[in-house]
DNA sequence: CGCCAGATTGAGGAATATCAAACAGAGTGG
DNA sequence: CCACTCTGTTTGATATTCCTCAATCTGGCG
């Protein structure tokens, strides 16, 4: 179930763009570290929140959910990875995973173990740099969720979401949607329901297509508009087709 | 007004807290940077959001908010800071600030300049350390942040909020306040007479008193209790006195 | 005293949650 | 191929939370 191999960073096809990128080949070599090459289904646990954090990760592709589980069960889901994040770095300075890390979609991964990913670096300054950029990233990440949940109204926050997740696939008219309404709701701060609602409209509207796992967007100039609205900003004019 | 001179780190009386800390003495004196000594009122800006980022800041005391205003007008409080906090530190690998930054209370900073922060923390990794350090626990809190927006109500926001603030001053019964409702509703994601109504409410329980820009927690158990809820939760028994 | 920004209060309405039920579609076993 | 089941989606009705707008109140201050 478990494909599990050492991985070759030097042929990586994600070299350029890993925290490893910049490093000659004789560094990379050289790195002192096991780096495990991962396959997994969906729906696979990568840790837990309050394990122990023994390893970091590079999604290579597929898709990660990083939530957390409230006292009454609620889960809010706070970041969603894509090809090219990184997950676990916490483990870096903290002794344990801040929350839980689950493959929404068949995925693979680079599996870094943690004291070895410290040590080094300590000792090259290009990956202490690049994790440095990542984090930074990741902060900015953030304040933009907090921007979108403090101030948007719910189409708003949906419609960036979707326009943001068809981004990543910027080649792909119909792009990969593992996504529950469950999952959406818990990343948007809404109810699923509420999230149901609005997706059925959109469909019907034509706005957007969904089917088998995979989502169009067909009107996006109609979601970008919504995305923008703000409170005290009702677009009195609807599409009209 | 900005009373403006040159900062002797070596006797700083944060020094253990701040980015430098770590370094020996003849590190510290060789910086090879200046480090400005400000004192500010309340209401100044430090940058303004797309600004040229130029300097970083250590807060060394008063309070500082960081912000973002929206095309309606409306302010989303990114980070409030405190006595010990950092900000301006996007500008490292960024070239404009991302916020708004603006004093809350008569504040003192030291202001860094950027580029030789940069070049500094390329030469000595215990100064990149102790950014990294912040940078994740900035993080760690604004992932908190999505979990008190996306999933509680405003009352256990508010709470959350209150005693978080009050434990940055452990050691006074009645701490400095210097927000406004509707700084807090910028914080939180609720309107400013929202806001007010519970605050209203909790000083009329006793749970709190709030005099000339200070506040105090009468009744930290309630407020804990009530920071802890989450939808689907009611509490039943309210307050008995 | 008069003024003014911020705080409070009230009434009504919009946005969103909750609960319950019906629906759809992808396996699965016969 | 069909009924069956299971999980996720959609829909409806109702309740709650929160916002908006407008008015009033309060405390500090010239």
């Amino acid at each position: 179930m478990t494909d599990q191999r050492l991985s070759d960073c030097l042929h990586c096809s994600m070299r350029s763009e890993s925290i490893f990128a910049g490093l000659l080949p004789a560094e990379l070599e050289n790195l002192g570290m096991e780096v495990q090459d991962i396959a997994l289904p969906a729906g696979e646990r990568l840790y837990r929140e309050g394990e122990p954090a023994r390893y970091a990760y590079t999604l290579r592709s597929g898709a990660v959910k990083l939530y957390k589980t409230l006292s009454n069960g609620q889960e809010v889901i706070l970041r969603l990875l894509h090809h090219g994040d990184l997950l676990g770095f916490e483990g870096i300075s903290e002794k344990q995973h801040r929350n839980d890390a689950i493959t929404l979609a068949p995925s693979q991964l680079c599996r870094l173990d943690l004291e070895n990913l410290q040590a080094l670096s300590q000792r090259l300054p290009t990956v202490q740099a690049a994790i440095l950029q990542r984090w930074q990233d990741a902060l900015r990440e953030s304040e933009e969720r907090i921007v979108e949940l403090g101030a948007k109204r719910a189409e708003a926050r949906l419609a960036t979401f979707l326009l943001q997740w068809a981004q990543r696939y910027p080649h792909l008219r119909s792009v990969p949607f593992p996504l529950t309404r469950q999952d959406l709701g818990a990343f948007l701060g809404l109810s699923t329901e509420h999230v149901s609602r609005i997706m059925a409209e959109w469909k019907r509207q034509s706005f957007l297509h969904e089917s088998r796992g995979h989502l169009e967007i067909l009107q996006e100039p109609n979601l970008r508009r919504i995305a923008q609205e703000l409170p005290g900003e009702k677009a009195d004019k609807k599409n009209q087709d």
